[in-house]
DNA sequence: TGCGAGCCTG
DNA sequence: CAGGCTCGCA
């Protein structure tokens, strides 16, 4: 589901659960599974646009793509779909390139010395969700 | 006072 | 991932 919504609502997350009883508790650890879950991509995002700065990179160099041959993207499918049961869409790599983007950017301008220079690439990713496909509502359907 | 977000630890 | 802790908002 991470594939694609980054920030999914907790009323969303409900909506794709039926089979789950939500309380207070049940609720606040999906959310908190969503904030491990964009933790692990922001850092390998950083990673990889951190990596990519002295070798000199352009926007549009191999180093800043997320093609489903790039080391990035293998690393992503294995953390989100370990199982490779679910096929990544386009989308999510998509968004994917847009956040190494201006990791990279922001790196490469130095803005990475103001203390909360993540914040405005977030404000940029949470805006990137698309609408969960109605397959994932199926009871007993693996988060993905 | 309670909850969501974010950071960071194990 | 889960726990723990801080912050800002209501």
């Amino acid at each position: 589901m991470f594939f694609y919504a980054r920030y999914p609502s907790s009323n969303t997350l409900k909506t794709y659960f039926p089979d789950v009883k939500f309380n207070r508790c049940v609720t606040s650890q999906m959310i908190k599974w969503f904030s491990n879950f964009r933790e692990f991509f922001y850092i390998q995002m950083e990673r990889f646009a951190r990596q990519a700065v002295p070798r000199g990179a352009h926007p549009v160099d191999s180093q800043l793509r997320v093609g489903r041959d790039t080391e990035l993207y293998r690393i992503l499918n294995m953390h989100y779909n370990k199982s490779n049961v679910y096929q990544v869409p386009e989308r999510f790599i998509e968004v994917s390139e847009v956040a190494l983007r201006e990791f990279y950017s922001a790196i490469w301008t130095g803005r990475d010395s103001d203390p909360c220079w993540k914040k405005g690439i977030y404000k940029i990713i949470c805006k990137l969700d698309s609408p969960v496909p109605d397959t994932f509502r199926l009871p007993g359907c693996p988060m993905g």
